[in-house]
RNA sequence: UGGGGUGUCGCCAAGCGGAAAGGCACAGGGUUUUGAUCCCUGCAUGCGAAGGUUCGAAUCCUUCCACCCCAGCCA
């Protein structure tokens, strides 16, 4: 990738002006995640971000479990984000953390603030801390448990810390200011009891820090200099720069900074958290990692290539205003990647037979056709020919417009890298329904190119009957119908079609054996990838995305 | 009506006082044995609005407007 693709954006120019004027000496970022859940594709521009600024200005990133929350995480949630991370394309070798691994540490720095004076335990209850927090245009007042005494606060805390009080009857807050226009600063909490084992730590644990205390100590640990994170964190900056500066450890690198930038939300889709588990927990999809989710699982099941994740989240610039991405940006990468690397394959989805008449009943014609048009290096694939084969139902009609270029009666159609055939006559079912074609083919059309040089629009793709192997293809389409599914109830913007599986399609034996991971374009069809379920004796295909289709526009308009 | 942010083409997004990059989408046209790809062309006399400073402003100043975030012992 050339330079001048990428255009600069002001977490990159922050970061080049930082090590200009020496502000630091490294650069080092970190993806904390919280284990409670799978990545989905927002992530993946946070990623993509911040191992991607330690790549290019030689630095570090840290891939840092947030779990400071034991009833919500899991060592599932951790394996998944380490896979998802390692799929995308990135290493972060041996910078590998936990928050929980700071437990102590974070203890040890909780208890030198109560004896600098600079913490407290607070008794107050849920509804009267709300109270003493004042409102938006308020100011709030002093706990009464404010003035304990540092003696005491440390005999409560430690009390807390072995489990001798109740659940929600104590926390440890900072002493900051009541009356601070920033609610984030009015003695906010940062220690609260929790009788609840810790997925990594077990029991030995009955108090757990909270995110504000937390994410600075370990960004100071870890020897992050760029603490990048989205935009509803900028109230908790100050915070932030509150803690470190008082807590007065020294940092090798400096003390980090935070950079708030704009999460991503794309069209007809959801990123949120607890939309994505509703989605599961509901079953309105298969699990996180079914293809219409927009989850980093999901989308590998799909066939989404990671390189064009990758390349999206570049595309898509870093900035601090709230924006949706248009869906169509995502598709535009995933068919872009796909484009240069798929191989092509034929596959008839919704079969029609067709005999050639004037073809020899039992002769075989194999023929070299190419894996990839644009690209010779990518290598052919024989494919044999017949004298029954099928085509798309589509690519006849009884009664076709003109611009047409398909079969209907009496009109010819290249059969890719084959022959060149004419419809003369049509089986119609009870139904009406054309379920036969009948044609003959041009003998001195080998190839696909007419002797004498008449000129044939259209080019359809074909499986021969006897050669051909059933498959079971589901085709995915958006599961929301409207831009912004995120507002409302998930059900009202479902999309009723977001799966279709069709079955009894037929596809070229070079298939056979597809696996999950290798993906093809099915000739004017679109891009597939086999199924995580298929097998050789059940071959599943997942349809990635269609090729763009501007016949739809057309033949739509008529 | 507290504080913190953000407003440049339908959607993203550069630009940081010298005179509106790029991508997507869209619309035309060309090539094509995938109605795909590819290749051309078009697409903001305008930068949330109004004033002002300046020879010159999207960029500086003033006022206003709109939207987002914050009152979890979530992150």
């Amino acid at each position: 990738m050339s330079d001048k693709e990428i255009s600069s954006h002001f977490i990159r120019t922050k970061i080049k002006k930082d090590l200009e004027t020496g502000k630091y000496k490294t650069v080092e970022t970190r993806f904390p995640p919280e284990p409670n859940g799978f990545l989905h594709i927002g992530h993946a521009k946070s990623i993509c971000l911040n191992f991607g600024m330690a790549d290019e200005f030689k630095g570090k990133c840290h891939l840092r479990m947030d779990d400071t929350n034991p009833v919500k995480e899991d060592l599932l949630f951790v394996e998944a984000i380490k896979k998802d991370v390692k799929w995308l394309g990135f290493d972060w070798k041996e910078n590998l953390s936990f928050a929980s691994d700071l437990y102590d540490f974070f203890y040890e720095t909780a208890v030198n603030f109560i004896k600098k004076g600079k913490a407290y335990v607070c008794d107050l209850s849920f509804d009267q801390m709300r109270e003493y927090r004042g409102t938006l245009t308020e100011p709030g007042k002093n706990s009464p448990y404010r003035d304990r005494t540092v003696e005491e606060n440390l005999d409560l805390f430690e009390k807390m810390k072995k489990g001798e009080f109740e659940e929600g009857s104590k926390v440890l807050r900072l002493k900051i200011d009541m009356a601070s226009p920033n609610l984030v600063m009015r003695d906010p909490a940062i220690y609260r009891i929790m009788k609840v084992p810790h997925y990594r730590t077990g029991d030995k644990w009955k108090v757990y820090p909270m995110y504000d205390f937390a994410q600075c100590l370990s960004d100071v640990k870890n020897g992050v200099t760029h603490s990048i994170c989205t935009l509803e964190f900028e109230n908790n900056r100050p915070l932030y720069d509150w803690i470190l500066k008082e807590s007065g450890i020294e940092a090798a690198n400096g003390l980090p900074e935070q950079t708030e930038f704009a999460r991503l939300n794309l069209s007809y889709t959801v990123l949120s958290k607890r939309k994505l588990i509703e989605l599961v927990n509901k079953k309105i999809v298969e699990g996180w990692d079914d293809p219409r989710m927009p989850t980093i699982a999901g989308m590998r099941r799909r066939g989404i290539p990671p390189e064009s994740i990758r390349n999206f989240c570049e595309k898509i610039g870093v900035a601090k205003k709230d924006s949706v991405v248009d869906a169509a940006l995502f598709e535009h990468c995933v068919r872009d990647e796909l484009n240069v690397n798929a191989k092509r394959r034929f596959c008839v989805l919704n079969p029609l037979k067709v005999v050639i008449e004037n073809y020899e009943d039992d002769k075989e014609e194999i023929f070299d056709c190419l894996n990839h048009p644009g690209d010779e290096s990518m290598g052919t694939r024989p494919v044999a020919f017949s004298k029954v084969i099928y085509i798309e139902k589509e690519d006849f009609l009884e009664d076709p417009p003109k611009k047409f270029f398909r079969l209907g009666p009496g009109r010819e159609v290249r059969l890719r890298y084959a022959y060149i055939i004419k419809c003369v006559d049509y089986i119609k079912d009870e139904n009406g329904e054309v379920t036969e074609l009948r044609c003959t083919y041009d003998p001195l059309s080998r190839g696909g190119n007419a002797h004498d040089g008449r000129k044939i629009k259209g080019t359809i793709h074909w499986v021969s009957e006897k050669h051909g192997l059933d498959a079971n293809v589901k085709i995915y389409d958006r599961l929301f119908n409207t831009e912004n599914p995120g507002k409302g109830e998930l059900e009202e913007s479902l999309n009723p079609d977001s799966l279709k599986i069709i079955q009894n399609c037929k596809i070229e034996p070079s298939l056979k054996d597809a696996k999950p991971g290798e993906r093809f374009q099915f000739e004017r069809n679109g891009y597939f990838t086999a199924d995580k379920d298929s097998d050789s004796d059940n071959r599943v295909f997942n349809l990635i995305i269609t090729l763009r289709d501007q016949w739809e526009k057309i033949s739509g308009k008529k």
